[in-house]
Parts: structure tokens; sequence; C-alpha cells
DNA sequence: CTTGTCCGGTCATCATACAACTTTTAGCAT
DNA sequence: ATGCTAAAAGTTGTATGATGACCGGACAAG
């Protein structure tokens, strides 16, 4: 590593290597994080199986040479974690279920346009058949919850705003028109992920306004709608898997333009 | 040399005594998690903004008259939940990402059987269109996964076995042709949460035997497989649906007669 | 305006002590 | 021997004090 900066030829290169050399230094792991890490490696690799006793807070104490401060704040969030629990006077154990853990998605990884689309697929999935189970099992007053959310997307846009909210609304609705609780939360899940990614619709450069842009938006909400108003499951999920396909064609010609 | 007096060495003390009294048998909480359910509620319902920076530790000691271990053990849970950050020198801030918290189903909650059944419409809205696009996306390689798993199923419930993994095996095949990770792990996470559910077979009462019971299984697969192979996302996803419709009809009546 | 220094606030870690609880063990009565 | 009880040992939960490392701002010098 000689450090020298071999005749950069590009224009943008020294500032971009300057960026390279002002980047935060990585993370100096605390001694906490670093048993954390320790502990939940033997627990996710199973050499520490499911109810098996951890070593006292004295044993760790001396093995890897820390105190108990320490210790004890790495058991603390490994409890957090759900992996293990601890029973005062008996000790810490690795949890029943600490197989199950929780669905997460790193958000650090959604820079590149490829993973954001392949959330975008899984979203699709999910509302797809959200949308024909809501057209089959809604009552009256969710199918009416459906079409306010969809007049207050379609009064947001007319007085020209971006309406991110009022679309994300109406696809919440249909979520829970389902009367499955796990659609609505998953939904909201991939909301949280995805919304801040598109939170500025730019048309700059788009052939087209940004009112024909939304208005487009507007008529397939109505299409989606109006199937599960028409109780057609079918028409439903073929409806919001139209409207989802050409969101992410959107995204995808957004996301190159901006690059 | 610390207080001799056993009484009331701190202010707190004499009041969680009493609380230690009064509290119902049931709920014996540590103070570290009374600390961090009381932060965490402030986090999520957005009374500490993201980026809000927490009291200080000894704010936190004095203000709910605990000792510091408590409060360090506490933060480190909320570190662990990534619901805050902690910079030395600096203090303790509400993560950027405090929103974005993994989706989690609690297991206790798997009691009843309409929760199971939730779940299992979710699963269905993601297997069905994940061999939607493993029919248009899988390699040749991935075909072959398929066929294979689908073979090593086959062979299982031949001689007699549960082959509750090996079912499994055969839909992981499916999603990981789909070639994006999402639905894998979502698979993953899904299965790991139902499967514990159906692990006992049982054909006691059934009106057939554990043979046909299982063959149709594979005869569904087998379809499964066959529209995959033919490249046709339209059979595939109509296929993949009925067979977890029916699925979920064997769950119901099975749940139903053991009850 | 930049640089260097200082200083109070804060988290990270160590060490010790005691309290509360569990498990094991020793002892005792039967 | 067997079963119960009480002591003992081991373990986690909480409290307290001390020290080091780091951050942020104040301040003066160049």
């Amino acid at each position: 590593m000689t450090g020298q900066v071999p005749s950069s030829s590009s224009p943008g290169a020294a500032q971009r290597q300057r960026a390279r050399l002002l980047r935060p230094l990585g993370a100096p792991k605390s001694l906490s994080s670093e048993v954390v890490d320790r502990l939940a490696e033997q627990i996710m690799s199973g050499k520490l199986p499911v109810g098996a006793k951890l070593p006292s807070e004295q044993e760790m104490m001396k093995g890897m040479g820390v105190s108990r401060t320490v210790v004890r704040e790495a058991v603390a969030a490994l409890r957090a974690r759900g992996l293990v629990v601890t029973r005062q006077g008996a000790g810490a154990f690795v949890d029943s279920d600490a197989g199950r853990q929780p669905y997460a998605i790193d958000p650090e990884g959604l820079g590149s346009l490829a993973s954001v689309l392949d959330i975008l697929e899984l979203r699709m999935a999910v509302e797809a058949e959200a949308a024909a189970i809501a057209s089959e099992r809604a009552t009256a007053a969710h199918v009416k919850a459906i079409g306010e959310a969809h007049r207050v997307f379609s009064r947001a846009i007319a007085s020209g705003e971006g309406a991110i909210n009022e679309d994300f609304a109406f696809h919440q609705a249909i979520a829970a028109a389902t009367q499955n609780r796990r659609f609505a939360e998953f939904l909201d899940f991939l909301g949280r992920l995805i919304i801040p990614r598109q939170s500025i619709r730019s048309f700059e450069g788009t052939a087209e306004g940004p009112r024909q842009y939304l208005a487009r938006i507007a008529k397939e909400h109505e299409a989606i709608f109006q199937a599960i108003s028409a109780r057609s499951p079918k028409r439903a999920r073929d409806a919001m898997r139209g409207h989802l396909v050409k969101s992410r064609e959107r995204y995808r010609e957004l996301a190159s333009r901006s690059a």
C-alpha cells in the first residue's frame, strides 16, 4: 500500500479520492459487541444448542479477560435479540425460539437498484394476493375506506402534491380489508423501507408532466378499487399486479436517470 | 465502603420495596427491562424523535432511582434492537432508522388456529408469486435442483416417512430459483414459524392412509414442477396457489380434529 | 479563518460489594 | 436406605466508586 495516487486521469477522480480519505473510519468495536458477536455466532451455528447453558459470568470474565460490566451488557443485548433468556440464580440459557429470529432487511444494502427491485417484487407478491383477499372479505366499511383513500389521493395530486403518503394509505386500506393482520403489518414493514427511497418524486427530464404521471397512478388505483368493489378476486389481483409492475418500471427509469 | 445500612441506602429503595410487596406474583420484571420498556415506548411513540439525545446515564439514574448498571444494560438492549446508537463522549441518540424495525411474529400468538391460517395465507401470497418468477427466471441448474428436491421428497414418502423437511426443501428450491434472495429468506422465516406446528403429521382418524395423503401432496408438487419446467408463470402460480390452498384446508382439518 | 489547547460532560470499562434466587449438598429424622 | 430440611455454594441482579477515552464548545494565538 503505497498511498501514492497514480495519475488520476478523469476529472472527478481527485474528488472521489478525497471522499475516500474523509470517510468515517471503521467502527472501533467495543468489547461488549465483540462478546455479543462471539456468543451470537456460537448460538446461530448451533454449537450452543437450544436450552444449553452459557458459561457463567465469572467464567466469561476470566475466559475472555473482560470485566463483568462488559459480559453483562453483552448478555443483555443477546436477551434483547431473543437469543438467550436469563434466570436469576440459575444462569443464562439459549432461548427456545432462538431459531425464530424476526425477518430483517438491512437498510444499508438498499443502495443498489437491484436490491430495491427485489423488495418491490416481494411487495408485489403480497399486495396482489391482498387485493384478491380483500375483494372477497372486505366489509362494506372496508370498501368505503378504500374508496375514501382513493379519493384523498386523487384530490392530493389534483392540488399538485407528490402524494406519497396518500398513495401508500390507499394500499394500506386494502391490506386492512383482508382482515389478516399479517398483510397489513408486513406491508407496513416494507413501506417503511421503500418509501424513503422514493420520497422525492422527481419529474425532471420526463416527457410528460407530473400531472399525467400521477394521473396514470390514480387510474390504476381506480381499476383496483373497482375490482374490489365488484368482489372480483381475479380482477383485483391482476389490477394490483399490473399497477405494481408499472410502478416498478417507473422506479427503474427514475433511478437509471438519476444515475 | 458502601452503605452499611441495609434499610434505605438509596432514595428509591423504599418505594421499590413497597412495589415488590404489592406486585402480583406473576410478573417478576427486572429493573432493566422496565427501563427498556419506558424508553422504547418513548421512542416508538415519537416523543423521542429520530436523532434526539436520550438523557445522560446520570440523569436517568437520578430520575428513575436506579443504578448505572441498570441504565447501561437498558441502553445496551435498546442498541441491540436498533433503537438507539451511542457515541462515546457524546451521548445516546435515537437511531436514524429506529422506525424501520424488523418484521416479527410473536410465536406466543400462534396458539390459535386463526393466527396460523393467517400466516399460511401470507405464505401463499409469497410462494405463488415465487413460483411464477421462478418459472421465468430459473436457470437450468435451478430447475434441476427443484426436480431433485421433488424426487427426494417422493422417495421419502415412499419409505413411509413424514418428510416434513423434504417437503419444505422443495419449496425452498423454488424460492431460490427466483434469484431474489428476499423470497428465499422470507420463506425461510415463515417456515421456521409454522413448521414446528405441523411437525407431527397425524393421520389418526383420517379416512385414507398416510400414503394417499402424502401421495396427493407429491402429485401437487409434480404439477408445480412441470409448470416451472415448461416456463409457464400462469400455470406455476395457479399450481402453487392450489397446492397451498389445499394444504391450508388439510391443516384446518387436522387442527379441528385434534381440538 | 485556521490551529492548538483546555475543560466540562458523557460513555466505556474495571473492580468490589451485597442482595436475591437456584441448585447442590450435608445432615438429620424416620 | 429414604425422605425432608437446612446450610452452603454458585449464579444472576443491583448498587457504587473509580479511571480512561472521547466529544463538544470556549478561548486565545497565529
